[in-house]
DNA sequence: GATGAATGAGAATTCATTCAT
DNA sequence: TATGAATGAATTCTCATTCAT
């Protein structure tokens, strides 16, 4: 019996922490998070500023809270790579389009994370052992074993796999930015960034089209 | 010989001013906008915190300020453009080379001012519409010019665009972040991207499916 | 229950706010209103700095709110009016008397506001306003009916009216300037500015010329 | 010769103090002494700001030769006093005119000086001391002497001579306070004042003007 | 747990005053 | 004398955090 009240007490605080998070996760996306106020989150969130303190030691606390159920996201979602198959195209295509939906489902929790990522040294080195390297660590054996396969060309890994972040993150950050295109077209970039990256921009002859 | 006064006035005035942007640039980057204050900015440049009051309205102004010091550099050295020839994969390298040869020169500017240009909807339109924005208005006419004389193929402008565009600002924020080989390798990425945006991965013997 | 709490959350507001504007009063009253600091008026009133910025948006508006309370205080006994009754001249008395109880009532008050309300174009305007206009307003009529009943003679009402209203409004300044006797004979002017304005200065055997 | 040099100093030195302390009184006049920058008087007077500190070591000395000046321009007129002559009301009236006078020529400056005399309690001190006080030591003996030969009633000097002294003053923070008759019709109010003082308000009969 | 009043450290900004030129 | 850039003390106000109820 108490054990299940605990499990009710345990699941109602848990509802409580995704709540404040979800009212945090608002405000510092349009607000930014040094110019958002407990208060306002508080207000938000429905509840009293104190009620906060309850369940984030700090405000910085809120920040880290944001930032692990974007982690969280990743990694449920990170299952689905396994069921991809078919042609290499596909398989990139696919790839990216998860990643990206993947971002887009937390647009606004990076929006709210990611300006103090870059300017805390603490959380850019966080944010980028915990999230990053672990992308790279990962996938640049991938890459090289399709190399060996003969499947790409003998790229440097690194690089490559860089150039491909990079380009999704530019396109978040682009998006960040204010950039219609990237909102409207987001599920479009999937593709055009496999034709791209696959084939290249050059018009070969008998290759066009 | 009052002329030449004024003059004289005029010039140390925009050194204590560029003096005084150049500390804010450093401690901004290092410590981030909001966590850095007035006066280890003036103790930075070695003044007092009320002459930077002089040179500089308020706070908001020194970012406003080093924002426009990127502009400033990236219009002088945007005519190095023209000069540029030889082949398309060439001119290719080239372009992202001085493109990121600005994004290098001026890397800690924009540690100092992405994270808050991300935050604040008032600088976000700003840099927009100022500096993102006119790149494409710029460019996505010469793409379609390329596309006609049969160079490249005829994929969307504005979405490859922003892919090219994204590429190069994703590897900034990776470098931000703290990549070491996006900050070690920084000079090889032009050619990398080059190889991969003309020509795309794929090992055209034993070309996948 | 809770609308009996908030009944008393509501009080309890009130009365710290009530302290807030008596430490303020006082303090201001003393060291006038510039050369007072927040910091005094809190420790005056025996809170922290950042209570008094629960109660009061700014400095300014503690000034507002001690004119306020003035304000309350004429009203609350400008009642008092209708009860007197009598002769002429004991109407006069009485009702300088109520006046000038009034302003010893808020003497300190007034201390603390009159150099501001004199020296800021909005106050002023407030002030003149809001407060010494309807007294005219409301004491010219009257003027005119006793003219009309021959009770005084036809002198220009509106400026017999301000002679009056200087006379009062002088003694205050006069008292607030340190003059020992506008302070310890205060309660004597009403009956000696009575004498003087109804029969004048002038001894009517061996009147002058 | 060198003494007439000096004397051309001290002529254009006295100029350049005088030219400070218009500047200083319209601003101060206008936005009352602490909203007041020295910048402002130094740019209202067409010189730099460290020129003011070469002729006031301080702000507060600003105020003082202000008020000094006032000190000055009452002493210059008090000669007329003595030129005064026919019947008491001529008398009377003359003197509150020239009384009033004063006041009007330095109006700008009393509304500069006031508010600060009245919170200051140092200058409160030096003002009552130096203006107020001697007026009252030198009034209440005519008073007593016009007592003495039945002129006038055997009133209170004192207290008469407090009543006189804060109608005029009262008019003057009147005007201050904006009212617009005190201003337009400040000419009429000495032989208005002068109708009320000698005989009173009271209509007796037969006297009725 | 929930509340929200109270706290007080901290930050931006102003401005009287100084002083080298 | 005159200048005006530089100084830094002082002040208002904000807000994360605490804690009695």
């Amino acid at each position: 019996m108490t054990e299940k009240q605990d499990s009710i007490q345990a699941q109602l605080a848990a509802a409580r922490r995704n709540q404040i998070l979800d009212a945090a996760t608002e405000v510092f996306a349009r607000r930014g998070y040094h110019n958002t106020t407990i208060r306002q989150i508080a207000q938000q969130a429905g509840i009293a500023d104190g009620t906060v303190y309850i369940y984030f030691k700090t405000k910085t606390d809120l920040l880290l809270g944001i930032l692990n159920r974007i982690n969280e996201s990743e990694r449920r979602q990170t299952d689905l790579n396994q069921e991809i198959a078919g042609d290499f195209a596909g398989f990139f295509t696919a790839y990216l389009r998860y990643r990206m939906n993947v971002l887009e489902a937390n647009f606004q929790a990076f929006q709210a994370i990611l300006p103090d990522v870059l300017s805390n040294a603490e959380l850019r080195n966080h944010y980028y052992t915990e999230v990053v390297e672990p992308t790279f660590t990962l996938a640049v054996p991938v890459f090289q074993n399709w190399v060996e396969q003969g499947l790409i060309k003998p790229l440097d890994s690194a690089m490559t796999m860089r150039v491909i972040t990079s380009t999704v993150l530019g396109l978040l950050v682009l998006r960040m930015l204010g950039d219609p295109m990237a909102e409207s077209e987001w599920q479009r970039f999937p593709e055009a960034i496999t034709a791209l990256l696959l084939h290249g921009l050059v018009n070969k002859e008998g290759e066009s089209q």
